[in-house]
DNA sequence: AAGTGCGACAACCGCGCGGAA
DNA sequence: CTTCCGCGCGGTTGTCGCACT
């Protein structure tokens, strides 16, 4: 991509480390230290590899850069939807996301949010009106902070839908109970009914079906969420129209039906399926399909 | 053709964590 | 228990290429 900085007061080649971008040899250094001796300390790997560079520099290009099980290109409309589904519920951890995206580097999946994701769904917040949630931050992004509050209004493909329950802004444990009808994509789906119990409020998400407030994971206590009727009942033909929407999901083991029968979807060699099984850590995400 | 703005991406920086001394 | 060191992570910056004017 870019030609490696041969600017000469950027080159510290006497004794101080090498910074900025790597040159083909630094390049060549590394991957063949990394395939002869494979990873060891990093600083070890800096000096022993003859690279005036830190150690720290030398783990972030092998990880983001010489990995040779690294997948480059860009990102496929799965790999997308995958990202914003992970991201709505891992909020900006990085790394966790990568680790299930097989060939991505959490570096590539940040700067892809940030520079496409993130603006995409700006646009898209900012030209809908169909949300009732049309405040600010209705259309803020995901975060840790944020407690991974995603959509805003039917951004994404077909297959991300939107539901935003009105009137929940109260506090009581009393179970709410909503029905509307909502957009995905084109295609308009009605009688779809959610009940939210305790602290459920706001949007919903799920994957392949509708969109939801996630509370942040550091949020959520064991208490709240072994409570009773601690679930969202969704009750609606979604599955007929939409066979990848989740089914009897549940606390217990049920997430692994999430992606199950013909409707397993997979990119490349990696399957979603054990994909969704990490999910299952997410106990508030209660979904059972009536 | 030259200048400018913007997007994409590589790399750096700072912080926190965990293990060893 | 404290300090040091290495590592990993997330946020941010820097730089290049390209499109547009």
């Amino acid at each position: 991509m870019r030609k490696p900085d041969a600017t000469p007061g950027k080159n510290n080649n006497n004794n101080k480390l090498r910074k900025g971008l790597w040159s083909p040899e630094e390049d060549d250094k590394l991957m063949n230290y990394m395939m002869n001796n494979g990873q060891g300390c990093w600083s070890d790997v800096a000096r022993n590899a003859g690279l005036q560079r830190c150690g720290k520099s030398c783990r972030l290009r092998w990880i983001n850069y010489l990995r040779p099980d690294l997948k480059r290109g860009a990102f496929s409309p799965q790999e997308e939807e995958l990202i914003i589904h992970l991201h709505s519920l891992l909020g900006n951890r990085w790394s966790q996301i990568a680790a299930r995206l097989p060939g991505r580097t959490d570096n590539e999946i940040k700067n892809f949010w940030n520079s496409t994701i993130k603006k995409r769904i700006k646009n898209m917040s900012s030209s809908t009106t169909t949300s009732p949630n049309t405040s600010d931050s209705s259309s803020e992004l995901p975060s840790k902070d944020s407690g991974g509050l995603v959509g805003a209004g039917g951004f994404m493909s077909p297959m991300f839908m939107d539901v935003v329950v009105p009137s929940l802004t109260s506090t009581n444990s009393s179970t709410s109970s909503s029905s509307m009808a909502l957009n995905a994509g084109n295609h308009m789906i009605d009688s779809l009914q959610i009940h939210i119990d305790h602290h459920h409020q706001g949007l919903m998400n799920m994957y392949g079906g509708a969109n939801a407030y996630v509370p942040p994971l550091e949020s959520i206590s064991m208490e709240e969420n072994n409570g009773p009727n601690n679930n969202i009942v969704i009750s609606s033909n979604l599955t007929n129209k939409y066979p990848f929407v989740n089914r009897g999901v549940n606390n217990t083991n049920n997430l692994g039906n999430f992606w199950q029968g013909e409707d397993q979807l997979k990119v490349g060699e990696w399957d979603f399926e054990e994909l969704m099984k990490d999910v299952s850590s997410f106990p508030f995400l209660d979904f059972q399909v009536e």
